[in-house]
DNA sequence: TCTATGGTGATTTTT
DNA sequence: TCACCATAGA
């Protein structure tokens, strides 16, 4: 096979696995490859199968079987490692696989594709620009951009973006891009949807005149590219013999599709996934995927890893116990031989405030016994409930790092200087033009502007044609031609003096000249200071930003389709992969993070807190079953991050959007079974007991003392109940004891009220 | 063109 | 409650 010619050789049909012509030497030996992995983890990493589906438990080594899986068919097969491609959801996993991989090998993994499904469907743009219908210096808009776009559509259509909020509209578009649906498959609907779908039109009309691609249509337009071009897709098919995919539960509908397109013929794919763990659901993901791929690809032989290697045998009872609630499941059973541990601790805290003062406490002591403050990490549903944990840190000292947030490539200083590099590649990219013609501000105003769109919208032209129209016809005030025509000049000019220059200089030209240095330097305070340092960093990554690396996408001699500039290279590598949100990592931090972001990750100690219901599982998910499946899920991955300690938290009270709210332990703290779980309770009010009369409201069984007259009988949570006036409804809460005990009921007509139990006159329903 | 103010609405995240 | 946005006014 020759790497280096565009179509290589015949494709004689194979009925397993291509082992033909091996290109490496076999250097290793099958023996050396397997050593130290169990039987489930060698049948996978070592099968003969052309379609392998391996479900991997939490910790079961998923990566690990992925990575040898791949020496395996470079070192064992014969497999090129140009014939190998692997792909991943996130550049940090692709990173983290390709290191691995190295590793292993102990050299370079030389020409193996490994990267996010994004990446590589932007490089396959890149080079075929021009059969995908892209203009050359197309440049990719990530969300923020396209909401901004997306406004700019709703203003031209003169819609109210109350009616339509852009970030409603985006996720109208995404969602159907995620599908495969383009605005052309989506006729019909009530008038409201014929809306969407107009500015999903017109949405589109404005990315193609600009050239701009957002995160869907880079991998909708691969997927339409691939089945369309029925040369390219062999190429590609002959190309990519063998396609290993990373958390195959997390693919939509697209990423399915492109796999499936890649994969066809006799090429070998591997998919490794747990659909216990699919907890993205709400952004397209599909974890029917799983169930359907042994139906696309017939004789697939199905590993399960189910052998823990990170958590207490008492853990894994716990998340196993929960996890089974769930009804759509494809079964499995994590279990350990490490030993039993210690039991899970739920603690019930007053408030949020006495939540957060309990972790940290917990935490000082571990590590007051010699454990560093990165082994402890604090998980939450959302981002909020960062801030109160926050504050304790702070107050104890303690050094922490909170994850999410924004990144380096989003920050808006770093944006701005972006859109003036981006114009430089491409004139027509309105998102661009749009967000710096008038920044800093250089006399052009809201009626040239006006003027320009009207200009551009009539004659479907982008807005820098547009303007260039408006100044050439002297069509506008004198004073507005020039401000604006002063800016056509300084694009044109700075493109001028930053040719040739290397990629560092282009940056730092881009950021003097267009005067946001000045802009930023003048700005007061820290966060000025703040802004002008990060665009010197952003010097510093262009300085050390190494195209060949970020984009080696030729295999070994053969060259890339076509030469991409180091600064096209630089803004797409801005795009798709927008960096670290903090600095410090080195630091020994105290680790703070979302459910969602602790995924893959593993942590000795673990403190899930919020679990209350509404919170966590959260509100909006609790209306509808596969909603709360996926919470549940959640769950099952907060749990499975544990090594040795886990404690759940949750608050009586807690301040939610203002006001003082009464919340219910999580119903997945009930899913857990008694006997694996201490409670710490040291307070002396105890309204709701977990596990004792399970939901039984203590309170009403010890009238106060001296009103021993009327004892009313105990109501558990959750019993349905008759009022005389607001008719029937669900116990939700209670509070108080004795004639001041208080029943909160969710009643059908009336709503949630609260009750004086000794005088409401409820009934069993 | 910048700043103040009021209305709104509030999961989860990567690319 | 609080943070973000848009708009109005100086």
């Amino acid at each position: 096979m020759n790497p280096g010619s565009w179509f290589c050789g015949a494709d004689a049909a194979t009925p397993a696995l291509a082992l033909a012509e091996p290109y490496h030497p076999r250097t290793m030996d099958v023996t050396d490859l397997l050593e130290g992995l169990n039987d489930a983890q060698r049948e996978a990493v070592s099968a003969q199968d052309r379609a392998l589906l391996v479900l991997a438990g939490a910790g079961s080594g998923k990566t690990r079987v992925l990575v040898h899986r791949i020496a395996w068919l470079l070192r064992v097969a014969g497999i090129a490692p140009w014939s190998i491609l692997a792909v991943t959801f996130t550049n940090k996993a692709a990173g983290e696989m390709r290191a691995r991989i190295e590793q292993l090998l102990g050299g370079p993994a030389g020409t193996l594709w490994a990267g996010t499904f994004h990446g590589i469907a932007h490089r396959l743009l890149r080079m075929h620009w021009k059969e995908a219908g892209l203009p050359q210096g197309f440049q990719i808009l990530d969300s923020e951009d396209q909401q901004r776009v997306i406004k700019r559509v709703l203003k031209s259509l003169e819609l109210d973006d109350s009616r339509y909020p852009p970030k409603q509209v985006s996720w109208f578009i995404n969602s159907n891009k995620d599908e495969g649906r383009r605005p052309a498959a989506l006729a019909g609907g009530d008038p409201a949807q014929r809306q969407m779908l107009r500015l999903y039109e017109e949405y589109e009309k404005a990315c193609q005149r600009a050239g701009n691609v957002d995160f869907a249509e880079l991998l909708l337009r691969t997927v339409e590219l691939l089945g369309r071009d029925a040369q390219l897709l062999e190429h590609y098919r002959r190309r990519f013999r063998h396609i290993l995919v990373d958390e195959f539960q997390d693919t939509n509908a697209v990423q399915y599709a492109f796999i499936r397109l890649l994969a066809g013929g006799s090429n070998g794919i591997m998919v490794v996934g747990d659909d216990d763990q699919s907890i993205y659901g709400w952004r397209g993901a599909r974890i029917e995927n799983i169930l359907r791929f042994p139906n696309d690809f017939p004789g697939t032989r199905t590993v399960r890893l189910e052998q823990n290697y990170r958590s207490t045998n008492t853990i894994l009872k716990a998340a196993n116990a929960v996890i089974e609630n769930n009804s759509e499941r494809l079964g499995k059973t994590l279990w350990t031989d490490r030993g039993e541990g210690e039991p899970l601790k739920v603690y019930a805290a007053y408030n949020e405030h006495d939540e957060a003062q309990f972790v940290v406490e917990n935490i000082r002591r571990f590590v007051d016994q010699s454990h560093a403050r990165a082994e402890c990490a604090i998980l939450y549903r959302s981002n909020a409930q960062s801030r109160v944990f926050e504050e304790a840190l702070l107050h104890a000292r303690m050094p922490y790092r909170v994850y999410g947030g924004l990144r380096f490539y989003e920050r808006q200083e770093i944006k701005d200087s972006l859109a003036y590099l981006k114009l430089l590649e491409n004139r027509d990219e309105d998102a661009s033009f749009d967000r710096v013609v008038n920044l800093p501000t250089r006399g052009i105003g809201q009626r040239t502007l006006d003027d320009v769109r009207g200009l551009a919208r009539a004659q479907s032209i982008s807005l820098w044609n547009a303007s260039r129209a408006l100044v050439d016809e002297k069509k506008l005030p004198v004073r507005a031609a020039t401000a604006l025509a002063g800016f056509l000049t300084l694009i044109d000019e700075m493109e001028t003096a930053v040719r040739g220059l290397p990629l560092s200089e282009q940056v730092d030209h881009a950021i003097q000249a267009s005067g946001l240095a000045d802009m930023y330097a003048r700005e007061k305070g820290e966060r000025g200071e703040a802004r002008l340092e990060n665009l010197q960093e952003l010097v510093n990554a262009a300085r050390g930003f190494d195209s060949e690396s970020a984009f080696a996408m030729a295999p070994e001699g053969e060259a890339p389709a076509e030469d991409i500039s180091e600064l096209a290279a630089f803004l797409a590598h801005a795009a798709l992969e927008a960096g670290e949100g903090q600095a410090e990592e080195w630091e020994d931090c105290v680790q703070l993070m979302t459910l969602h972001s602790v995924k893959g990750l593993e942590f000795p100690l673990v403190f899930m807190c919020g679990m209350e219901d509404g919170l966590f599982p959260h509100q909006r998910s609790v209306e509808d079953g596969r909603g709360l499946e996926e919470e549940r899920r959640l769950c099952y991955v907060g749990m499975t991050r544990a090594m040795q300690h886990l404690y759940l938290c949750y608050a009586e009270t807690r301040r939610l959007y203002g006001s003082e709210t009464i919340g219910m332990p999580s119903r997945f703290l009930r899913e857990i079974p008694t006997e694996l779980v201490e409670e710490i309770r040291p307070r002396v009010q105890v309204t709701r007991p977990l596990y004792s009369d399970r939901g039984t409201v203590n309170a009403l069984r010890h009238p106060s003392a001296g009103s021993g007259l009327y004892e009313p009988p105990a109501i558990k949570l959750g019993a349905r109940v008759k009022h005389p006036v607001f008719g029937e409804g669900t116990v939700l809460n209670s509070e108080g004891q004795g004639a001041q005990a208080r029943v909160q009921v969710n009643f059908e007509k009336a709503g949630a009220k609260w009750l004086v139990l000794q005088f409401a006159k409820l009934e069993q329903a």
